[in-house]
DNA sequence: CGTGATGCTGCAAAGGTTTGCAATGAAGTA
DNA sequence: TACTTCATTGCAAACCTTTGCAGCATCACG
């Protein structure tokens, strides 16, 4: 494709020469045990031994090998983080808070991307299982019991899905779309479409549940149109379908979705806010960017991130797989606490919502909103929406 | 932050119990060279035990041990990628792309995020050393010097970076500058300012000599404002110094920045294109989507991946690393070759550029723009520009 | 001087897999 | 029948590190 060849040379370099614990301790002069404690026991050894065992594997460039060690001691000091797709802006935020959290304690993490394709998540999961000690697992596509059966192969935290008996870290979506119709009905609206997402997200039924008995209780009629790909393509493409239904106000699965939506009504003379609502999940940066900046659920991707670390690393430090003791296939039950967090969501309201049909002229509940230079709710300071503490 | 716990329940679970190679050769009845050979080397192996292994195999759940194989034929099977900002939407092409290859012939990429720090970098390449066959490095941000000695300890590939001596993936972004600032001169700008990127950036560098090349033999004036984050904040900051400096035209060091700015100068009253034209570098999907819509620098970051996987496993496949004959420190020298890919790129033209102040009033060279329904490049057919190919 | 404690180090097994070599048996050939 | 060839399998070393145990010397104390 389109490419050239700028250099082609062969270079006679020095082969790659994996210095050993071994080496450094023929260079010091001490037995390999002193070297391993050197590093990962250092106050078994003495002061003087250890400056001399530390100047010599510096100076053969040693450094420890991870696998090795995972090999012995059970533990990778790795986690995975399998993400359905790391093009949507939703995950870049909630990686790099776990990357963060992860190095905190010393830990790193390796990403992979599924495509959201159930299958690819699966052989992830078993191809990550031996080099990591847990795995996180974000939005999963496959179902849960085979989520289940793979969390006997490996420690699981489940992100954005709700599965018995593992370790979850769930936004509170439904609450979101509760204070999302809520305001689209405050807003004089009374017909309402839910783009939904893919057929097997949590958060799709999650949505689903809550937005119909808001808009029940607010007197609105709900019309569900989908599934969905959670895309920017996704929601263009129904755009038609949403003229077509009538409705006066949207909320979409996520903030691509509801993106892609406002440029397909866009391209059909649709405008919005003027004609249709729109309202996005997630809050992404880009939400920030668009005209009409978009009005959305922000949820705490960063806060799901850092969670799920911990939680990770709590159940994993608890029961340490694969230790020495269990030579002859030990079954013993381990004890562990499967915890699941539910994280709060908060509407941002910017301009891509306005008075519905049924707007009362009196007391002005919508937003202000125009080509301003400035919308309403400022990057940094989220309007909290419907402040319910979740029940415990 | 905000979280409540919902449930909390422990459950005695069975504990993972590690199924090994042995296991399996005791349930089959064989030695476990033979269920090792049934997995690596499978012609070796009588059919009738080799059905027999493999269904005891899959009756206990067993899988090899990547890791305790890795130990010993010093191959992982996994590639690392290293990424300077996974939240920059340049990448994730360019990752999935990378992916994808890698999947093809059995590999498994792991991805890392050092948020542009040059530390993190270095650290990464280390911590990963041991676990991958393989490194690329994508737009790293340390010396030259240091990226060389780091590929003494594991073969590297590296991305939007020239290194002498290794092999290279290169976007011919020097060419993309030029088309720009043509593109621009063409339009009657003559007063262009340069959005710098980081100040380590080769793709930086060389942005900056092509640019100023051209813009001198366009017979314009080229002001240089940097270094700058490359993000949107780093574009939207220096809004205020591109009105002072009372250029007409911008290139932006990649589209985040551009986006960035044209918010920038959007709150200052500043119209894009009307009063300022703007150009990115990279075309990352949002440039569709922003209003106007971007005028950029197309990158192919798919192929980049590709290539750059092909070129680590190529190379990586004549040189099996700590094998096993090398015992007591083998020093021979790897004849090895590095290659250095440069990719072509594309100015896309959309609605974020117009007529300058020295536009000739026949011949509109300008594209066409407003707020109409398409823009003039559809989304899969990009418009080429300057059809120099690249001297071999 | 004997006893015990303490600090440091060496020994060797273990972890799960691959692989060169040897052993076995059967089949083919002279 | 004797010899060769081939297919299949077992044996055991090796990869690099950790760690329980034991050995040794030193020191304090009674």
């Amino acid at each position: 494709m389109g490419h050239t060849c700028v250099t082609a040379t062969t270079s006679d370099e020095g082969a790659a020469v994996p210095v050993t614990i071994r080496d450094v301790a023929r260079a010091s002069g001490v037995h390999i045990s002193t070297v391993s404690r050197t590093f990962s026991a250092p106050h078994l050894v003495n002061p003087e031994t250890r400056v001399r065992v530390l100047a010599c594997a510096e100076d053969l460039g040693y450094r420890p090998n991870r696998a090795a060690r995972a090999l012995i001691t059970g533990r990778t000091h790795n986690i995975g983080l399998i993400i359905a797709d790391i093009a949507n802006p939703f995950f870049p935020p909630l990686i790099k808070a776990a990357e963060s959290q992860a190095r905190h304690r010393d830990y790193h993490v390796f990403v992979a991307d599924t495509n959201e394709d159930p299958t690819a998540e699966e052989e992830l999961v078993h191809a990550l299982a031996k080099q990591v000690d847990g795995v996180l697992l974000c939005s999963p596509r496959m179902s849960n019991s085979l989520i289940e059966q793979l969390s006997r192969e490996v420690p699981l935290v489940v992100v954005n899905r709700q599965v018995t008996g593992l370790p979850c870290v769930l936004m509170d979506v439904g609450q979101g779309a509760r204070s999302a119709i809520e305001h689209l009905v405050g807003l004089g609206h009374r017909s309402i479409a839910l783009l939904g997402g893919p057929r097997s997200s949590w958060t799709n039924r999650e949505m689903r549940r809550a937005a119909t008995a808001a808009a029940r209780a607010g007197g609105a009629e709900l019309t569900l149109l989908g599934p969905n790909a959670p895309t920017e393509v996704g929601g263009s493409a129904v755009a038609e379908q949403v003229q077509r239904s009538g409705v006066s106000a949207v909320l979409a699965y996520n903030d691509l979705m509801a993106i892609g939506l406002i440029e397909g009504l866009d391209a059909l003379g649709v405008r919005v806010p003027q004609e249709v609502s729109v309202v996005g999940v997630d809050d992404i940066t880009l939400s920030r960017l668009t005209r009409p900046k978009l009005t959305t659920v922000a949820t705490p991707t960063g806060a799901a991130g850092r969670t799920a670390v911990d939680m990770l690393l709590q159940q994993d430090i608890e029961s340490p797989r694969g230790a020495r003791g269990s030579g002859a296939g030990t079954a013993l039950g381990v004890r562990r606490t499967t915890a699941q967090v539910m994280l709060q969501t908060d509407l941002v309201i910017r301009d891509s919502t306005g008075p519905g049909p049924y707007a009362r002229p009196a007391r002005p509940l919508a937003a202000p909103r125009g080509p301003g230079p400035h919308c309403p709710a400022d990057p940094g300071t989220p309007t909290a929406a419907t402040g319910d503490a979740v029940a415990s």
